[in-house]
RNA sequence: GCCGGGGUGGCGAAACUGGCAAACGCGGGGGACUUAAAAUCCCCUGGGCUUCGGCCCCUGCGGGUUCGACUCCCGCCCCCGGCACCA
């Protein structure tokens, strides 16, 4: 061979292996007939205009580092890739440059693709998904039926942000500081129908999951946060009922239920008919401090409590609330605004009537939407209370205050510059005859003592809202419900799945806050799948995240077009092995999808309930220290390393920056490092080639190979990329420092530890050193299947006969020295007294303890 | 405010179950090769002191436990992420 081809080049072995993988498609795992599958995904991108971003590329090359590991250790890898194109993302872009979605995206694929072969990941490119593909959404719409059918889909009003600018709905991600991200105009609130599925009905399953499924804790936690459970109690303040106030048909959120009075409590007349105000607490001990009560102003009990002199001032209140957009009013640092309805409730613990108020601190969405405020101990509270004046009494006092006091029933303590929220050592003050007792305590006795009548039971709330997939939007798939006046809504049948996104010039969003499907007559007008009359389709499209929710469930059944997944090829491959991704997606996509795949569960088309074995994050990459974007206009576009450096050199640089589970600084600088590294490296192994010398004449290189390896396994399985590198790299210098040409021994185990990172180097290495097969370049479901190359340690080759220990006086390393591995302590003492430094350190001194861990260190203690 | 994750050389970072802090790499300094540069190779590189034997200091800050602490405990400061007028 001559000089010249044996330099490392690249570009060369990269085109070469990449184009022998596909012929010999060693991607494609045999779906049906695996030996030993291991299902790798990572999540699936949006394939924006501008091509794959580093950060796509860092995420994905992790997950190929372990895939690809899983392969070389035997396992049947299937490692697929699809394309999330749907959404409001595509269709902002499409619209900024003024050409159809349906145009864009193909081509923004098909730019995808390239990059991603170029990188060398190692993808199944005959089972890939694209969500807007009507094969794909079809199944989408299949979902959507299914959870209608389960009555886990329904159609309610609900409060959204509304630009007026834009004339559309936005995600309370969209609006920035109370404007519209786009436009800058102030966003306020409008109420429109939507379709929600209810994940509510799922919060404990999917809280409860999260105790065993093995994820990154950080994921978990952050779910957590996102269903917020908090235990307490419902607890119900009669309205009292004065001259004015007309009693109404029960609305949804009155209870019907005539509150009676207690006969060890003070009574009031209250009208059997009369309303009660429903109202969720974590603190149901605090009761007796409930000194008003406050509705959120979109309460419906608002208008039939208002009394006719406080009307005008409820409405008008009411009406400026309405504009205010739902991030602004959610500010906890605003100052606190409220107007008095006028009307009285009944605080049930002490008989007292007390005013009921409206306020936007309190939001309709949680709880009941309604409050009982307890001023004294709740910050939010407090402040309304000082703003209005209104009376703030003390029912929890520390333990201390309120045994010193002669009653604890009648305590005399003055509200402080603040609520005293504290639940740690606390006795109730002036609450009845539960005074004295301890908070937490008291709060269940308060809640049985009310249940008796009624008035109280214990509940238990979530932060999780139902699951808004209405889009009032084109690039989506259509919601698949037909609309009759006879037969009411009325599901498309599963034989006429798809309802097919029409080709639409204008797609617009609309003014009345509806889809600019609705503008389409061709699309909307249809028959009742019911009565065969004349009816109108659903013209909203469904959110993103619903087309993200069930996509791993299709890759490997995409050759499946009469069913959305084959129970054979489900069973085999499902639940995912191992998942890889974001913490962006640790709510959203995560949470969803755990949702979809349970409701799947339970509507018997899945076996398991959780859709992924393990879990784990990646890291943020950044760029010199601040985050990549557009605007800092420090993107890094992966394909200028590629062409410059080679895919190899930058899959490693990439890997080799930081810890993968934390994400890394990209610095220019930082990659000749690892292009040194490989250079070398494919050197020394086409030197061990050409010598073609056999087994290890240095003790020491052998030792470091074993050591290298246990290393390098352990890391790989903890996504520790960085340290694996780092243990290559000393093996490799190592070797390098033995003077001489490695032997071919010597270096396979190495090209194949660097398989993962640098899979076309390492192939064209092998190659070279004669392997008989190639590492990938085989399909794994044909010829020699689940080939295991992966090196493994001895134990008894990791370790040197002889061991350096550190011996220490004090605590402090006074000397080193060489003992046999294995030294008991006399022999290590003696040896470390031995020792000139040792002995001038211990002056003379024998030793009052001695410490030995046995090859790891001596300590002598004189003092 | 609550819940996570962090804070280690000039820089990116290592350090297993409490056992030699700074592996690996970048950058920097010196040298070899070269007419020269690049590339490559070798040596040095936390700070201070030194009689060149060594000695002292150092993992955000202050305490503690221990023969021994980057690691465990208590109290603080700062950075990143999630949640947040959530009752």
């Amino acid at each position: 061979m001559s000089e010249r081809e044996a330099m490392y080049d690249p570009q060369k072995i990269e085109e070469k292996w990449q184009r022998r993988w596909d012929a010999e498609r060693a991607n494609e795992p045999d779906l049906d007939a695996p030996e030993r599958p291991f299902y790798n995904l990572m999540m699936y991108p949006y394939p924006s205009a501008e091509g794959l971003h580093v950060g796509n590329l860092y995420a994905f090359t992790g997950a190929d580092l372990y895939g690809r590991y899983r392969r070389l250790r035997g396992d049947e890898v299937f490692q697929p890739i699809g394309f999330d194109a749907f959404g409001i993302h595509s269709e902002n872009y499409a619209l900024k440059v003024d050409t159809h979605p349906m145009e864009l995206i193909p081509a923004n694929i098909a730019n995808f693709t390239r990059q991603l072969r170029r990188a060398g990941i190692m993808y199944d490119w005959s089972h890939t998904v694209d969500t807007t593909d009507p094969g794909y959404y079809r199944w989408t719409q299949w979902i959507f039926l299914r959870l209608y059918e389960a009555g886990l889909a329904e159609k309610k009003e609900a409060p959204v942000n509304w630009c007026p600018s834009c004339k559309t709905v936005l995600a309370n991600e969209q609006v920035i500081a109370g404007e519209c991200e786009r436009c800058g105009t102030p966003v306020g609130t409008r109420t429109l129908s939507q379709w929600f599925f209810r994940i509510t009905e799922y919060a404990d399953r999917l809280l409860e999951n999260l105790e065993w499924i093995d994820w990154s804790e950080t994921t978990k936690t952050a779910q957590r946060n996102w269903i917020g459970r908090s235990k307490g109690a419902l607890l119900r303040f009669p309205v009292v009922v004065s001259g004015g106030m007309e009693p109404a048909a029960g609305s949804a959120a009155v209870s019907g239920k005539a509150a009676s009075a207690a006969s060890d409590r003070p009574t009031a007349s209250t009208d059997a008919s009369a309303p009660t105000i429903d109202v969720f607490t974590t603190r149901p001990d605090t009761i007796f401090g409930a000194s008003f009560m406050v509705l959120a102003p979109e309460h419906p009990l608002v208008e039939r409590v208002t009394t006719e002199e406080r009307r005008g001032a409820v409405e008008a209140y009411r009406e400026k609330v309405a504009a205010t957009d739902l991030v602004q009013r959610k500010k906890a640092d605003r100052s606190k605004s409220g107007v008095d309805t006028g009307a009285r409730a009944r605080n049930p613990a002490t008989g007292q009537e007390i005013p009921i108020w409206i306020a936007d601190y309190v939001l309709m969405e949680y709880g009941t939407g309604a409050i009982m405020a307890v001023p004294a101990h709740d910050q939010r509270d407090f402040e309304f209370a000082r703003e209005f004046d209104l009376p703030i009494p003390v029912v929890v006092a520390p333990r201390q205050a309120a045994e010193a006091a002669d009653d604890p029933a009648d305590v005399a303590i003055e509200a402080g510059e603040e609520a005293v929220a504290d639940t740690g050592d606390v006795l109730l003050v002036n609450s009845g005859r539960f005074s004295g007792t301890e908070a937490e305590e008291g709060g269940r006795a308060i809640v049985e003592w009310l249940a008796g009548d009624g008035l109280a039971e214990p509940r238990v709330q979530y932060r999780l809202h139902d699951w808004c997939i209405s889009r009032q939007r084109y690039w989506g798939p259509p919601i698949p419900i037909v609309y009759c006046d006879a037969c009411g809504a009325v599901p498309v049948p599963d034989e006429d799945l798809p309802v097919e996104l029409p080709y639409v010039e204008d797609f617009r969003p609309e003014e009345g806050g509806v889809s600019p499907l609705a503008r389409v007559a061709s699309f909307y007008e249809t028959t009742c799948p019911e009565c065969g009359g004349p009816a109108r389709r659903e013209t909203d499209v469904s959110d993103t995240f619903l087309d993200s929710g069930w996509y791993f469930l299709r890759y490997p059944s995409t050759d499946a077009d009469d069913r959305p997944i084959d129970d054979a090829r489900t069973e085999t491959w499902l639940p995912v092995d191992m998942y890889i991704g974001g913490e962006e997606h640790a709510v959203l996509h995560l949470l969803y999808s755990r949702f979809i795949t349970m409701v799947l569960h339970d509507l018997d088309y899945l076996e398991f309930e959780e859709p992924y074995d393990r879990f784990r994050k990646h890291g943020l990459l950044i760029k010199e220290g601040a985050k990549m974007s557009k605007s800092r206009g420090n993107i890094v576009v992966p394909d200028e390393y590629m062409d410059r450096y080679g895919a190899d050199v930058f899959r490693a640089y990439l890997m080799f920056l930081g810890p993968y589970q934390e994400g890394g600084d990209f610095r220019d600088r930082g990659i000749v490092g690892v292009e040194r590294f490989l250079t070398r490296l494919w050197d020394s192994v086409s030197q061990a080639a050409e010598e073609g010398r056999e087994g290890f004449p240095d003790e020491a290189v052998e030792r470091k190979l074993h050591r290298t390896i246990r290393q390098v396994t352990g890391d790989f399985e903890g996504l520790s990329y960085n340290t694996a590198i780092a243990a290559l790299m000393e093996y490799l210098n190592e070797a390098r420092s033995a003077g001489r040409t490695p032997t071919l021994d010597e270096v396979r185990p190495l090209v194949v530890m660097l398989a993962p990172v640098a899979p076309h180097a390492a192939e064209e290495l092998w190659e070279e050193l004669g392997g008989e097969e190639p590492l990938f370049a085989s399909a794994p479901g044909g010829g020699e299947r689940s080939r295991n190359v992966w090196p493994e340690w001895e134990e008894e080759l990791l370790h040197a006969d002889e061991v350096e220990i550190p011996v220490q006086v004090n605590g402090k390393v006074r000397a080193t020295i060489r003992v046999e591995r294995g030294a008991d302590r006399e022999t290590v003492r003696e040896a470390a007294l031995a020792d000139e430094n040792v002995r001038r350190h211990l002056e003379g001194a024998e030793p009052l303890k001695v410490i030995h861990v046995p090859d790891r260190l001596l300590n002598l203690v004189i003092e």
